[in-house]
DNA sequence: TGTACATCAGTGAACGCGCGTTCACTGATGTAC
DNA sequence: TGTACATCAGTGAACGCGCGTTCACTGATGTAC
């Protein structure tokens, strides 16, 4: 985690660049294990290899650094939706491709999917507010395209804004199960992925029913 | 909050629980605005009109309070199910009766589930193992519950644990916008309350359809 | 290329504060006779 | 009923500690000439 002391080279922005993300990286990795709120802003620098008041060169507070914490978690999120959308794969099978794309998303990401499940109820106030403001963009961004597959295409607007909620709440629920499995246990992963398989498989049949 | 001086009254053991209790309820409060784990020591005794230090006649530490307040919790939420149970409407239709139920108990006993639902993710390891363990449980129990039901009986143990496990899931997650609802807005309960039917419904129909 | 000055990321000492925990105590309630 | 002693819920002073924040600083990087 040490970043400084840049031999010879860096440039000072760079390397400035360099300390705000280990002092990002210092906080997820913090937060892992007792919560955001619990880990104080001296923890995080020691872990980020920084003096106390170097922290305030990049972040106002505490609070602050949480912010931009959730703004990386949902860019990561988004960049995963927006590639799923280029895979052809997708327009066969919604359910077996989102199923798919989550637990990748999530493996890859482990760390900023735990933060969002964590922090959406147990962050401090602006944490939590930003979180469920993102998760209610990202509901709508979901349905939109939804909306575009075939299978869907004629439904109406409510039913698949709440199919996007019911993805969404089903995402941070699998998420929440990540976080809180013991370390060294892939076949619980897949365990994880198949719930979330059918989970998706219900809520789409039980949907096509129910309007029927 | 202040419930010394029991001007002549009150045998000692007496005045004992009604401290213990001023000092759960304190505790309870206090994790509504900021999360128990931001609770200190102090905070909860000086609420319950009391010393930090007589907290220990009452509590070896924080944790232990967390875990006593789980238990509160659940207890309150067993009473619900027993009643449920005994209610012979429940044998009609049991989603709409479930929802009255949840609705109803989340109201009466809105703290206690606050306290469930933020604590499962965000409270101190002890105490989230604790509620893990506790829902883990509940589930089961549910599930006892549901397969005695006339429509269910012929259905598979699996069916029924799933079915037990989606509808914990969805009081959990109700239970969480209950916690999130902003005070004096009682239209938005009805609106969680319809949500929370509808999804039941979502899940027995989706089952009923998946099965055949 | 070399010199003089400006910028600014990171330093280190210091502060006052609330924390959890210890300890010896007090005085009302409870008990034995 | 009255007295002498035991119990124990709650007190209050004291402790060492990590916290967030302030301040004047240092010294490497960047810029102007």
């Amino acid at each position: 985690m040490k970043v400084t002391e840049p031999a010879q080279s860096a440039s000072r922005q760079a390397q400035k660049e360099r300390t705000r993300q280990a002092i990002l990286a210092s906080a997820l990795e913090l937060s892992h294990e007792k919560g955001f709120a619990q880990v104080s802003l001296r923890q995080v620098s020691r872990h980020a290899g920084v003096v106390p008041t170097a922290f305030y060169r990049h972040f106002e507070s505490m609070d602050q650094l949480g912010l931009a914490l959730v703004e990386q978690s949902f860019s990561t999120l988004r960049r995963m939706i927006r590639d799923a959308q280029r895979d052809p794969h997708v327009f066969d099978n919604i359910i077996d491709a989102a199923a798919d794309v989550l637990v990748e998303a999530v493996k890859q990401s482990k760390a900023h999917f735990a933060f969002v499940a964590r922090e959406r109820v147990g962050g401090p106030e602006v944490v939590r507010t930003a979180i469920r403001h993102e998760l209610d963009l990202f509901v709508s961004e979901l349905a939109v395209v939804l909306a575009r597959l075939p299978n869907i295409e004629n439904w109406s607007t409510e039913d698949v804004q709440m199919v996007s909620r019911l993805f969404v709440r089903n995402m941070v629920s699998n998420a929440e199960e990540v976080v809180e499995m013991p370390d060294g246990r892939p076949d619980l992963e897949e365990q994880i992925k198949e719930g979330a398989r059918r989970q998706m498989r219900l809520i789409v049949v039980g949907f096509r029913d129910w309007r029927s």
